[in-house]
This record gives C-alpha cells, sequence and structure tokens, in this order.
DNA sequence: CGGTATCCAATTGGATACTG
DNA sequence: CAGTATCCAATTGGATACCG
C-alpha cells in the first residue's frame, strides 16, 4: 500500500514550478490581474508567468476570466480546488521562515552571481 | 517587504526535486539504509537516489552515516532541521489524498505510456 | 553494497518577436 | 495588456560502466 508516495507526487506535481507555489500564495489574497502577479514576483518573467498560470489552470488550481476588452483584462482566482492548499502554502513560508537561511545549494547559487 | 516570496522558494528549493520529498517523507519513520530506501522507492533510479541523497545531506536535511565494512552500510536519517519538515510532508500527503485524481497533466504525462 | 565518473535525453525557464 | 509562437540555454533525471 504505497498511496502516500502516490499522494505526495500528486500534490509536488502541482506546487512545484519554479514559482507556482508562490503564485498561488500570492493568489490566496484575492483575485489578481495578469499584471499584478507580475508586479509582485517581480523576478519572474513575462513568459514564465504565462506558463505557469495555464498550468495551473489546467490542474484545475485557478480560474482564468478573461473580459472581452481592449486594452485585455484578465483575473486569476483560486479555485475551492486550489484554496484547499492555502494551509499547505502557508506551511511552506513558515518553514522558510523558521529556516531563512537559504539552502547550502542555493547559497552558493547567488555566490555565483 | 517580500519576505514570503523568499521564504516559499527556500523551501521549494529543498523539497522540489523528483523524489526528494518522498525520500525525506519515508525517513520520518526512521533511520534507513541506502538499499531499503531503494526498496521502498521502486521506481527511482540508483543513480537518482543518490544524486538526491547527496543534495538533501548538502542541504543539511538529512545525516549519513558510513560503516567501514565490506560490503558497505550506509545509514540515511533526518536532521532536527529536516525533522522540522514532517509537519509539512504530511500535509503534502493529505492534499495529494484528499484530491487523489492525479492532476490533469498527470494523467496526460500517464496516458501516454 | 553503495559509490564515482561520464555522458545523454528530456524537460523547463526564459529570450525574442509579433498580435488584437 | 495579455497573449501566441519559436527558439534556445540551462538544468535535471537517468543510462552505462567501473570501483573498493
Amino acid at each position: 500500500m504505497d498511496k502516500d508516495l502516490e499522494n505526495i507526487k500528486t500534490t509536488l506535481d502541482v506546487v512545484c514550478g519554479k514559482w507556482k507555489a508562490v503564485v498561488l500564495y500570492k493568489l490566496t489574497s484575492g483575485t489578481l490581474r495578469f499584471g499584478e502577479i507580475k508586479k509582485q514576483i517581480p523576478l519572474i518573467k513575462h513568459q514564465t508567468l504565462i506558463k505557469q498560470l495555464k498550468e495551473l489552470e489546467e490542474d484545475g488550481l485557478i480560474n482564468r476570466k478573461s473580459y472581452p476588452e481592449v486594452p485585455p483584462k484578465v483575473e486569476y482566482s483560486l479555485t475551492d480546488y486550489g484554496r484547499d492548499l492555502e494551509y499547505l502554502l502557508t506551511h511552506l513560508v513558515e518553514w522558510g521562515n523558521e529556516h531563512n537561511r537559504l539552502s547550502y545549494r542555493a547559497e552558493k547559487e547567488l555566490e555565483e552571481t
């Protein structure tokens, strides 16, 4: 019976993109427009954000509401399914906070820049 | 003040390897030898496991104790630092369980095999 | 048995250019 | 403003072979 293993992989598959968890976390505070998300995550690249949003939508974690205006306006929000991640997301933040030095590998990565 | 963003990334960096969270989860039950971990995660490849264990060790999440015997015997266990992840890991399992259909993308991936 | 050392294939993040 | 469509560079998982 290794359902646990499968369950972990299911969750990781959904949360582990370079910025996915961060995007989801931002959306826990409420609906955001594309540009707003981008502004709140300065380091993310335009194209990257689009890709990750699309995957999150395909995975059923977020809603995408597009207004037929010019200029376009698109809003993203969590689905119920995605909202169930809220608790997990706060724990991601907390663990990172309690161990707030970066990981050894992340440090190494930064030293190179 | 976007410490949250940084914290999430810190945590993800440590947990997001194809099998890292699973390995950590297995180790929450106690110390395991290399071969035992491999047996408990049948799909993982020898070389992949070695790489991920090394990274987890570098990140300070697990201890590696090698016995100078022939044949070799190596045991892995969680550090205190890694043990703090336990709570998070159980939540990964729970979310996956409550949403136990695979993600849409994961399903697609499976259909191809 | 558990490990190193190489090399390779696949994935993924991101750069660039163009659209309504 | 938000989105396609390409293409590319970097990373990562894994295959293979050999070692103490």
